[in-house]
DNA sequence: TTTAGCACTCAACATCACAAAGTGCTAAGT
DNA sequence: ACTTAGCACTTTGTGATGTTGAGTGCTAAA
C-alpha cells in the first residue's frame, strides 16, 4: 500500500536521499532550497517534510535537526526516484583490464570481487553456489607418495587437493580407483559429497582402503573450505563518516567477521538477479543500518553463486547499481567466451553436460 | 651498553611491565608495593622509578599518571626478566586436534596460523618463502579443453592451475612440452619463473605456442597470487583496551591491509629462528606502537617461510612466546612425519631431493 | 495553498570547578 | 647512606552551567 507521493514530495525526498548520500548530514529545509532549486519556499518545503515524515519516508535525529531518509524512504527512492548513472570510462576500463578470464569459476568470482571492492570503496562477499555437482573426478600420480586429485564441477569450477599416501600404488589400481570414484560420485552435489564419500569407503573400496581413505580425507579437507569468502576493501569504508564512532567501527568489523552474520544477510530474499536489501529490511538484527546489495551470477540459467556489496545504508544506490549491471555483463562474457571456444573448436563444454 | 640494574629495580620493572601487561593502565608506586608484595615503601618504589625512567626503561605518560614500559623497559624485560611460561593444557590440545597435517605445506601454514590466531586473539601473518624452487612440472589433460598444470616446488609447496586451451592438443605433445619446461625450469626459483617463463615463449617453442601461451598465463596468473596472507583476529584484537580510540582503529585496520608496511613489518631482522620486534625497534613507523613476533619455519634447514604475529606492544609476550615454540615443534613433527613415511615406505622425499 | 516571521528546542561546544591519582621533594628516621 | 613519612603540586577526568547556531513548527497573513 504504498501512498503516491505528489511530484513536489518525490522531489523534496529524492533531494533529501541524494543529499544526505553526499553529505551525512541531517538536510534542513534551506539547504533544499538553495541547493536544489526548489521553487518554493522553505516553509513549504517543511510542512511537505513533516507530511514526509508522518508517512514514514524520512526521519529526524532530534527536533532541531534536518531531515534523513528512513528505510522507507530509501526504498521509494531506489524503486522510484533513482535515475540510472552510465557507469564512468575509468571504471569501464578498469574492470575491463582486470578481468582477464584466466582461471576457473572461482579465480574469476575472486578478480571480480577485487574490482568492486575498489571501484566502490567498499567489502563485498563472494558466495560461490554449493549445489553445483560434481562432474567428473581426476586422480593423478605426480609422485611416488603423492597423489592429485581433481575434482571438476558441472558448472566449471575445478578442486584439487594433495593425497600423501604411504603405499606404493600400481597404475592400474589408480584407474580403478578413479572409475569407482566417478560412478558414485558423478551427480552427488557438492554439500553432500562428506556423506556419500563416507559411504563409499564403508562399502565399496575395502581392497584400496588404505589409499582411498586418504584420497577421500583430502576431498573432504578441501571441500570442507567456505565457500564465502570476504573480499577486504574494510579500510576504505572506515573512512565513511558514519564510522566516526568506536562502536560503530567495532561492531562493524566484528559483524563481517561473524560468518553467521555474513550467512543471514546473504539468503536469498527475492528471485531479481539484483537484490537490494536495505537496513531494517534485513532479518539480521545488525544488520539493521547496512545495506546490501547482492548480484545472482548465472551461466545457462544454472546458478553460480552470487556477489555482495555491504555498505552503510547512505550507499551511492545509483554507482552501485551500475557498477554491479556491467560487471554482470562482463561476467557473461568472460564466462560465455570460454562456452563458445569450446563449442567452435571442441567439444568440452557439451561433453561435460553429457 | 645495558646497564645493571640491580634486584629491586628488576624487581619494579618486571612487575610494572607484567602489571601494564594485564591491565593497560600506568602503574603508580601504591599499586606495585601492594600488588607483588615489595617489601619497601612507595616511596623508595618512586625514587627507583624515577631512577629507571632517567634510565629509558620506563615512561610516564603525563606527570601525574604511572608509569609504563618504554621499548627499551619491554625488551629488557624480554631478554633478562620473563619467566618461561608453560602453554596451558587446552592450548595444547586444541593445537594437537586442529593441526591435522591434510593438504601440502601451504595448507599447513594456514591451519598453524589459524590457530595461532585464536589462541593468541591477535592477527598473523604467513610469509611463504619466495626462494622456493621449481622442483617438477606436470601438464595432465583433464579434457579436451583444459589442462591442469602442476608445479611442484622443492619445499614441498604444490601448487597447480588450470588452462584452457583452444586447440586440440595431442597426448605426446603434451609429453613433450611437459619435458620442455621441466628442462628449462627446473631449479628455478619461483619469483624468477616470470622471467625465465617469457624467454620460453620467445626461444625455445614457436611450434607450440599457442597452446604454450595459455599454459604460460596461467602459470604467470597463478604464481602472481600473494605470498603473502593475513589472517583475520582483527575482531578480538579490536576489544583491546588500546584500541578505544577512534583513530588507532582506523590507523591499525589500514596498516594490517597495506601489505607494503607488512612487507616492511616482516623483514628478517636478526638471525634467531623466533624474532622479536618491539615498538620503535621496527623500521615502519606506523608500527612503532606495536610489537611483531615471528617465527621460522624450516625443514630440513631449508627456510619455508615465517609465521608472524602483531599486537600491541603491551602483548603477552610469555603466551606468544611458549605458543610459538610449542607451533613450531608442532610444525616440525608434522613435516617429519611426511618425510619418514616417504623414507620408510618408499622413496618420494629422496627423489624430490635428488 | 503558500509564505514570512518568530518562538522554541536541542546538540555541540566551551568554560569552570572539583575530585582523584600519583608524583617529586624535603626532612626526618634508621 | 639508604629509606620513608608527609605534603605540596600537577594533570586528567567528570559533571555542572552557559552560550551559540541550526532548524523546526506554528500562526497569521497573502
Amino acid at each position: 500500500m504504498k501512498m503516491n507521493l505528489d511530484e513536489r514530495k518525490k522531489k523534496i525526498l529524492s533531494s533529501v536521499v541524494e543529499d544526505y548520500i553526499e553529505s551525512a548530514e541531517p538536510v534542513g529545509s534551506k539547504t533544499l532550497v538553495e541547493k536544489y532549486h526548489l521553487d518554493y519556499s522553505s516553509a513549504t518545503i517543511r510542512n511537505d517534510m513533516k507530511i514526509l515524515e508522518k508517512e514514514g519516508y524520512l526521519e529526524q535525529p532530534h527536533v532541531s535537526a534536518g531531515r534523513i531518509p528512513s528505510t522507507k524512504g530509501y526504498r521509494y527512492y531506489v524503486d522510484n526516484l533513482m535515475k540510472e548513472k552510465r557507469l564512468s570510462m575509468v571504471d569501464i576500463d578498469y574492470i575491463n583490464s582486470t578481468i582477464n578470464g584466466f582461471g576457473d569459476v572461482d579465480d574469476i568470482f575472486e578478480q571480480v570481487a577485487d574490482v568492486v571492492s575498489k571501484i566502490l570503496s567498499t567489502p563485498t562477499v563472494i558466495t560461490r553456489n554449493n549445489t553445483d555437482t560434481i562432474e567428473n573426478i581426476k586422480v593423478v600420480k605426480i609422485s611416488e607418495k603423492l597423489l592429485l586429485i581433481v575434482l571438476m564441477s558441472k558448472n566449471g569450477t575445478v578442486k584439487d587437493c594433495i593425497a600423501k599416501i604411504t603405499d606404493v600404488v600400481e597404475d592400474n589400481a589408480i584407474d580403478q580407483m578413479t572409475s569407482i570414484l566417478n560412478q558414485n560420485l558423478t551427480g552427488t552435489p557438492i554439500k553432500e559429497l562428506h556423506l556419500v564419500l563416507n559411504n563409499i569407503i564403508k562399502k565399496d573400496l575395502k581392497a584400496y582402503s588404505g589409499v582411498m581413505e586418504e584420497i577421500i580425507n583430502s576431498i573432504k579437507y578441501e571441500i570442507s573450505k567456505d565457500m564465502k569468502k570476504l573480499n577486504s576493501g574494510v579500510e576504505k569504508i572506515l573512512e565513511k563518516p558514519e564510522f566516526s564512532d568506536i562502536e560503530t567501527v567495532k561492531n562493524f568489523i566484528n559483524m563481517i567477521s561473524t560468518k553467521e552474520i555474513i550467512d543471514s544477510a546473504l539468503e536469498k530474499s527475492n528471485n531479481n538477479k539484483l537484490s537490494i536489501v536495505i537496513g531494517s529490511e534485513n532479518k539480521e538484527v545488525l544488520l539493521n543500518d547496512y545495506t546490501v546489495i547482492s548480484l545472482d551470477i548465472e551461466k545457462d540459467n544454472k546458478y553460480l553463486g552470487k556477489l555482495s556489496v555491504i555498505g552503510p545504508k547512505r550507499m551511492n544506490y545509483a554507482k552501485t547499481i551500475s557498477t554491479l549491471k556491467y560487471i554482470n555483463k562482463k561476467f557473461n562474457n568472460t564466462l560465455k567466451l570460454n562456452s563458445k571456444d569450446n563449442k567452435v573448436k571442441g567439444d568440452y563444454s557439451e561433453k561435460r553436460r553429457k
